[in-house]
DNA sequence: ATTTCCCCGACGATTTCGGTCGGAGAACGG
DNA sequence: CCGTTCTCCGACCGAAATCGTCGGGGAAAT
């Protein structure tokens, strides 16, 4: 499937609704909270709430308990939030394979030591990590078409 | 994360070995069987039997039950077999969010019905698709890289 | 002082995933 | 001809992550 989890899909929701008011017309910079968040996305407040701690504990935003004035701003500007930052905030660090980012420990990939299908698949998981990387929350923004382009190149394989 | 699925790497890896097996130096089309494909990847045999099930389901590869000299073939060459198809047959169709492929039924994205984040995230999904789609078991059994790239272009925006 | 907000922990329900079991069918050996 | 052995096939079950909820505590504005 591939899919992203729910809260993964809250956060970007919650990234962008906060570009769009931090950058919009009105510039005043004024700090939103969880649930005006919440009920303009239709979504459960308290899950938001700790999607947006998890983003404020990754400095991806940055909080401001002021009591009733509290709320969350960007801590970055939105060209600079790319999506594989906000995964990587949310469900950890991204990897296709079990054995993609254990340099150290060997006893997974142990098992499969004649792993034939490694190579492959690590290009493809940095291909989808460059391809996240690539877009971020200012690209949300407009409506416009991002124009992601993937190019293979292959040295004699024939496409189906 | 955007992990592949246990049964997902399993069905990966018995594709490639069953590709070097049917392609290989020994041009005689034997059929392997489980157990073969379990104990050569240290895998257990009765998830990997499940997965090769799915697969035969799906038309992928083929099934000769015929006794002790039974197993599976691949049914199709191996430059047909793309990652998508193998992963849309284990794993359903897929898609980053719950909305992409329900264009009849808008029960769930109507509580999201004013989803800004729609747009762009049904590019990011075509492009991992497109990339999926690109390449096949054929590149997995060349030990070359088979040279993914994904290039960006954005019409305004600057890369972080 | 009260209200409203952010912050943090723990809890229960639902779904998915990983793994295991017994049964049906076909070829081989006697 | 018949039993054994091997295979594929479907159903079943426990474990684990996820989704969603709840309550407690601290801080600042009203």
């Amino acid at each position: 499937m591939l899919k992203f989890s729910k809260k993964a899909d809250y956060a970007l929701l919650a990234l962008q609704y906060m570009a769009m008011v931090q950058s919009g017309v009105d510039a005043a910079p004024r700090v939103v909270n969880t649930k005006e968040i919440a009920e303009e996305h239709r979504i459960p407040a308290e899950l938001l709430a700790k999607v947006l701690q998890t983003l404020a504990r990754h400095q991806l935003i940055e909080s401001h308990h002021n009591g009733p004035k509290g709320g969350y701003a960007l801590a970055h500007a939105p060209g600079d939030i790319t999506i594989a930052r906000v995964l990587e905030a949310i469900e950890g660090p991204l990897g296709l394979t079990d054995c993609s980012r254990e340099k150290n420990d060997h006893s997974q990939c142990e098992q499969m030591s004649c792993c034939n299908i490694r190579t492959p698949l690590l290009k493809i998981q940095d291909s989808i990590f460059q391809l996240l990387s690539g877009m971020s929350i200012e690209d949300m923004l407009v409506e416009e078409t991002p124009l992601i382009i993937v190019e293979s190149l292959k040295p004699q394989g024939v496409v189906s």
